[in-house]
DNA sequence: AAATATATTTAGTCAAGACTAAATTTTAGA
DNA sequence: TCTAAAATTTAGTCTTGACTAAATATATTT
């Protein structure tokens, strides 16, 4: 593996490894806008991870990008140190869920090896983040998941929500403020084909929800 | 203040602090050796520094630098977050306090005000991190430190261990081993003219410690 | 199949922060 | 006080990772 990597290029590769994770290649714009870096210094920092050696990503010119096993290694590394920081912030200093990631995403890169056990050790080896996202295993595998977009159940289906994806504070505010976090049994009462609006029942409460939501919301049916 | 700081300048900040706590001015070489950096990157360092508005350093060429106001509050705060994380690092992580430095020192550059706050109340607002050495204030306040060198002691008296003036992981752990660690009740049994060992008595051992040792560890007296 | 629009790459620039080698002070010794 | 040593600064270079503007390749329309 490399020597040392920068914080940039930890950076480059958990966002290829979040938009390869669909099995197509990362295109420059896409890695641009996700970096908020522009086009022509996205091409010029992919260049430089594809003639490492080991080569960190598979590159051909206007053909975007991928990771190779050393690459992925690198993206798993990371996105197993911010998954637990998460976590650990949440737990351990009370932060909130729409909270935290700004703080880990910093974080995230100056952690050694050993904060990292000490972490996962003092959590009791979690599996997943306040966001319900799957943590990487210490011998870096992503476990797989099985959950299904919100969006997809019917009317008469229960289910647990699993995950939230969205980094957005105040949809995660929105999210909390409804009940609707990991861990919570949800049953769709109601289904409109017109909008794809669900109504969802959380405890004793509904709430309409349109496509915006229910496609961020991944649950396991039941 | 000025708006980002870059590591590089924190760490710069937080030297020239330690070094001109004498009161002196902080010559070139002394920063070079201390942050490991070679003498004229130093020079072109302080220069920028000091262009800064505000300045953050005062510096004539050839004189050394002190620190302005602006300077101090950075390098106090830098200063803060450093001990407070040590401090969090050995109570909530079970760190011994010859493992925490390396991780405070990376880790002090990229927490959140928040973070330092949180951590802070968590702890109960420390005064002082596990080898002893006053936590500025959270309005960035240097609280005084009244305590004596050890080798400044002589048979008879007794005291109490304020703070560990020590990086060096080997001489902790050996500090440690010996039961001189800050809290500690000691007494001076024998005292030597021709080499200025000290006896020292910690419970029902004692100890013949050299200068390198009695000029690093500061006590209280009773 | 052209023509246009979009995506991507190249070329050249910049700032930060390090380095070496050479020049210049400053300090200390004889 | 003059000289040699030590400390410091200057000048010029390098790497990293951004940026803009311009060139080129790919995709989409007509
Ligand atoms: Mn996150
Ligand atoms: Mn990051
Ligand atoms: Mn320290
Ligand atoms: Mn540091």
């Amino acid at each position: 593996m490399p020597k040392t990597m920068t914080k940039s290029a930890q950076d480059y590769l958990k966002r290829i490894y979040e938009l390869t994770e669909c099995g197509l290649p990362a295109s420059t714009n896409d890695l641009a806008r996700e970096l908020e870096i522009k086009p022509a210094s996205v091409t010029g920092m992919i260049q430089k991870l594809a003639a490492e050696k080991p080569a960190l990503v598979e590159y051909q010119k206007h053909q975007g990008v991928t990771l190779t096993p050393a690459g992925k290694r690198a993206a798993l590394e990371v996105i197993r140190h911010h998954r637990l920081l998460e976590t650990w912030l949440v737990q351990t200093l009370g932060y909130s869920w729409d909270e935290v990631h700004e703080e880990a995403e910093r974080l995230e890169h100056v952690i050694s090896e050993d904060f990292e056990r000490r972490i996962a050790a003092a959590l009791g080896n979690p599996t997943r983040d306040p966001h319900g996202e799957l943590i990487p295993t210490e011998d870096l595998k992503m476990p797989v998941d099985d959950s299904t977009p919100l969006s997809a159940l019917r009317p008469n289906q229960s289910a647990t929500i699993q995950r939230v994806i969205s980094q957005d504070p105040n949809l995660l505010r929105h999210l909390n403020s409804l009940g609707l976090t990991p861990g919570v049994q949800i049953e769709i009462t109601d289904y409109s084909s017109f909008d794809n609006n669900l109504t969802v029942k959380v405890g004793r409460k509904s709430n309409v929800l349109g496509l915006n939501i229910t496609t961020k919301i991944f649950v396991e049916i039941e």
